[in-house]
DNA sequence: AAAATCTCCAACCGCACCCGT
DNA sequence: CACGGGTGCGGTTGGAGATTT
């Protein structure tokens, strides 16, 4: 048994709200204050249930509210905040005065997470799509140097690979993996109908690094057991820890987002200084107390130095998403064998199919749905 | 010019937590 | 301790306006 209705549904209206009852708000605030908010709509003459006037007059009335457009060290702050502490949007938005965490989390959803994809960064996790493409070569600790002869019904996708579902991933995150993989490879390719393994990647040019973000960014979005608040997802977080084999269900990863930045040139020229560096670090590094501090407090304890000056820059710039696959050198020197072009990218695919078709050689069984 | 599609954001929903009784 | 009302929060939706076809 659920909690009943804080109203009759019914009987009051819904809605977008007019000046009128905007005006009736306001001034019942002026006078009594804020509170008690199911007598609200009684005591101010409103057909609206108490809850939505909180609604309206937190998201939208409140005098100490900014209406105008977000300023880019905004921007950078939210970007920040969510790679520390994920869609705490409550949080992130007492980082900016004026700011709710409805405004907060509509910037983030409408401008902020697609910049990030079309920067070649997953949204989700903060990280670049080449890492976790190649991170997903290694997952469960597969061999990178496969030996074997080409086949063209290997099975990767054919079967949910037991080592995926027995320590790493859910039957159900690997289903909806494979599903959104097929969706989008068909997206980008219809002629591909139903691909039986991993050569299907074969079949489009991958140096497209336009299309390369959405596989595993809506793979991780799209997927229920994704769609949590934690800042990473349990499906992409398992991911990135296969890098370091670090415990399978563990925030711990390698990767900093001042690694990748100093990463691209125009970046690392800008951000010399060591003190920046130091502080900018401190406030990435989801290992170090500030951040970590802030999920696990109140936001208004920490003492974050924002220098986001330098990362507006590589944003700005533009050069971070597609410049990735050239610009990698030590954040991903380990990740080149994948990364460096397409064709070895392709090649270590197959290289890790065709090796587990010689391990697995029961998963080619052709008839097997892999939905 | 009209229809289709996309973008954006206000508002809603349901759950969880807090706190008084 | 249990219960219930109030509130906070994150995810989702609906629709107005903008843009594209």
């Amino acid at each position: 048994m659920g909690r009943p209705p804080c109203c009759d549904k019914s009987n009051v209206k819904r809605g977008l709200w007019t000046p009128e009852e905007d005006a009736k708000i306001l001034a019942y605030v002026s006078n009594h204050g804020t509170g008690n908010w199911t007598l609200v709509p009684k005591k101010a003459g409103l057909n609206r249930c108490g809850k939505s006037c909180r609604l309206r007059w937190t998201n939208y009335l409140r005098p100490d509210l900014k209406h105008d457009r977000f300023a880019p060290e905004e921007e950078e702050l939210i970007i920040k905040l969510h790679e520390a502490i994920g869609s705490r949007w409550s949080l992130i938005a007492k980082r900016l005065p004026g700011r709710t965490d409805n405004d907060v989390k509509n910037y983030w959803n409408t401008k902020l997470r697609k910049k990030l994809q079309k920067m070649g960064i997953d949204p989700v996790t903060h990280k670049p799509f080449s890492q976790i493409f190649s991170d997903f070569g290694n997952i469960s600790g597969i061999s990178n140097t496969g030996n074997l002869n080409k086949s063209s019904n290997t099975s990767l996708m054919s079967e949910p690979d037991h080592r995926f579902s027995s320590s790493i991933l859910t039957a159900t995150e690997i289903s909806c993996f494979k599903k959104t993989m097929h969706e989008q490879v068909q997206e980008y390719n219809p002629t591909v109908t139903h691909p039986t393994s991993w050569d299907f990647l074969a079949q489009f040019p991958i140096h497209d690094t336009e299309k390369l973000p959405l596989f595993f960014n809506e793979a991780s979005s799209s997927c229920p057991s994704s769609s949590s608040s934690s800042s990473t997802s349990t499906f992409t977080q398992s991911y990135y820890c296969q890098k370091s084999q670090a415990p399978l269900i563990s925030p711990t990863c390698t990767f900093t987002w001042s690694e990748f930045l100093l990463s691209d040139p125009v970046f690392s020229t800008e951000f010399h200084h060591q003190e920046e560096r130091s502080n900018f670090d401190e406030m990435l590094s989801p290992t170090n107390s500030s951040a970590m501090a802030m999920a696990q407090n109140d936001l208004s304890s920490c003492n974050i130095t924002s220098t986001g000056s330098n990362y507006r820059s590589v944003c700005d710039h533009g050069t971070v998403g597609n410049g990735l696959e050239e610009n990698n050198n030590a954040a991903a020197a380990d990740h080149a064998a994948y990364s460096s072009s397409a064709s070895s990218f392709v090649d270590g695919i197959l290289d890790k199919d065709r090796e587990l078709h010689s391990r697995f050689p029961q998963l080619l069984d052709p008839s097997f749905d892999y939905y």
